[in-house]
RNA sequence: GGAGAGAUGGCUGAGCGGUUGAAAGCACCGGUCUUGAAAACCGGCAAAGGGGCAACUCUUUCCUGGGUUCGAAUCCCAGUCUCUCCGCCA
């Protein structure tokens, strides 16, 4: 969320920047209700100190005064209160804005590849996809999925469900003992309060699971990722420069509706209501934040060089980014069966915005208290890692070969065939 | 499901109708002392918002929302959350 203070030094600029962002918003409303706003308080202001005074007075000649002044207090206060949710209203829907080293652009069409690693795979037969694999090695179950749950979702069995929590295991591993990340084990479930922290209320409620645990309780929603919970470890706090970076990791299912996404990804498990996901979440002096994004996709893409899996880095343009992101990173695998590179995670800075929406702030050096900046990026999504495994790693017999580094955490297996 | 207790500043925790924005302690910052550090002592230290170029100043805020009152952290009502005990269950 943006501070209304920033914005009204500099109208102008700031809309050009949303504006980036391929965003229409009508800034023009939000100046006048602003000013609407602070007129309000001005007179509200002026009558509490009248009303303060006779109180403390204790003049009862001035007491009927002061009752009257109550009166009209009333409808000012009512007044600006409104407006001021009109403005919170809006506020909470403009997304962060664009750093300026991102590239401007309209859509995906327009991320920039920064790097390219691994070798892609070359096969002298025609590669499979991975439900194939999966569905020939009997160990993914689309069919029992769709019969017990529905669409979307899927059992993995056998070697590949030691494969992906051998992929957890292994990710959280080289997090926690090389990337000084802190394991967590974190609810899946968050207030509504937590999922306005991290911006995916109120705007994106369409893609969230709703949960009702009592008629009358507060309404909670599945975690869309770990972001979510992780990031808000720090809500509504203030915290001491000293206590930064704070660095948290977990692996967790997440649930999301992909209610844009009909038609497609409907094959395999590319596009799942639930998955799961290591998340890294990281709190961080606010101008550090450039810097710990490079640290964190780095976090992310050492996995991948682990796994010996080809891969690209590309950087969203302006028009692709997520509504609390300032810079993002995503990180692309190659599928062979699709011919071409897939997310398989997502680095973003979210510079202060989070922060702001979720109170979070911390003393700098001079005691300051200033909002403090959060990064968040997958490391990495398990199932499309599994993905990506059967496909670059798939023998011609439909076998698939264990690469070396999760071999400790599978009994050293080292191939997967049927059976 | 039954019975209680609570929600106050970065943290712990007093206050229970009128200089209380809020005691005290811890933490933090500055100073004295010390070769240096620690200890001790002295001083400082809430947030949000409005006005002002600024020094500064005003308003709000003791869980949330109503109410009583000239005046509420303090009294009344409603709600949310947290904790403890018993029961039940993983």
């Amino acid at each position: 969320m943006h501070n209304l203070k920033e914005i009204r030094k500099d109208y102008k600029t700031f809309n050009e920047l949303i504006r980036k962002r391929s965003i229409n918003i009508d800034l023009t409303n939000l100046q006048k209700l602003d000013e609407d706003n602070r007129g309000l308080i001005q007179k509200k202001e002026s009558l509490e100190n009248k009303k303060k005074e006779i109180s403390k007075s204790k003049d009862e000649s001035l007491f009927k005064r002061s009752k009257e002044i109550s009166v009209e207090l009333d409808k000012i206060v009512k007044d600006q209160k409104d407006i001021k949710l009109e403005i919170d209203n809006i506020l909470a829907n403009i997304p962060n804005l664009p750093h300026k080293d991102v590239p401007y652009g309209k859509d995906e069409k327009d991320n920039i590849e920064i790097l390219n690693a691994g070798k892609i795979p070359i096969f002298d037969f025609k590669p499979k996809s991975h439900y194939e694999l999966g569905e020939n090695l009997k160990m993914l179950d689309f069919d029992l999925a769709t019969k017990t749950t529905g669409s979307r979702f899927v059992f993995v069995k056998k070697e590949l469900a030691l494969l992906e929590r051998a992929l957890s295991n292994f990710m959280l591993d080289t997090h926690v003992n090389e990337n000084e990340y802190q394991e967590i084990s974190p609810p899946l479930m968050a207030s509504e309060s937590t999922m306005f922290g991290t911006g995916q209320l109120p705007k994106f409620e369409n893609d969230q699971f709703e949960i009702k645990l009592e008629d009358s309780s507060d309404r909670k929603f599945l975690i869309p990722t770990a972001e979510v919970i992780l990031t808000n470890i720090v809500k509504d706090k203030i915290l001491d420069c000293k206590e930064l970076p704070m660095r948290f990791v977990a692996s967790t299912p997440c649930f999301r509706k992909e209610a844009g996404s009909y038609g497609k990804d409907t094959k395999g498990m590319i596009r799942q209501h639930q998955f799961y996901k290591v998340e890294m979440v990281s709190i961080v002096e606010n101008q550090k934040c450039i810097d710990e994004l490079e640290r964190m996709t780095n976090c992310a893409t050492k996995i991948l060089d682990k796994l010996e899996l080809p891969y690209r880095k590309v950087i969203l343009c302006t028009g692709d980014m997520g509504f609390s992101a300032e810079k993002t990173y995503d990180i692309e695998v190659w599928l062979p069966s699709e011919n071409k590179y897939r997310e398989i995670s997502s680095c973003s800075s979210c510079s202060t915005f989070q922060a702001q929406r979720m109170m979070t702030r911390y003393k700098d050096e001079n005691k300051k208290t200033v909002f403090a900046g959060t990064l968040n990026g997958s490391g990495l999504a398990v199932g499309r890692t599994l993905i990506a495994i059967l496909e670059n790693n798939q023998n011609k017999d439909g076998t698939i070969n264990v690469p070396k580094i999760l071999r400790p955490y599978m009994n050293n297996l080292e191939v997967i065939s049927a059976n």
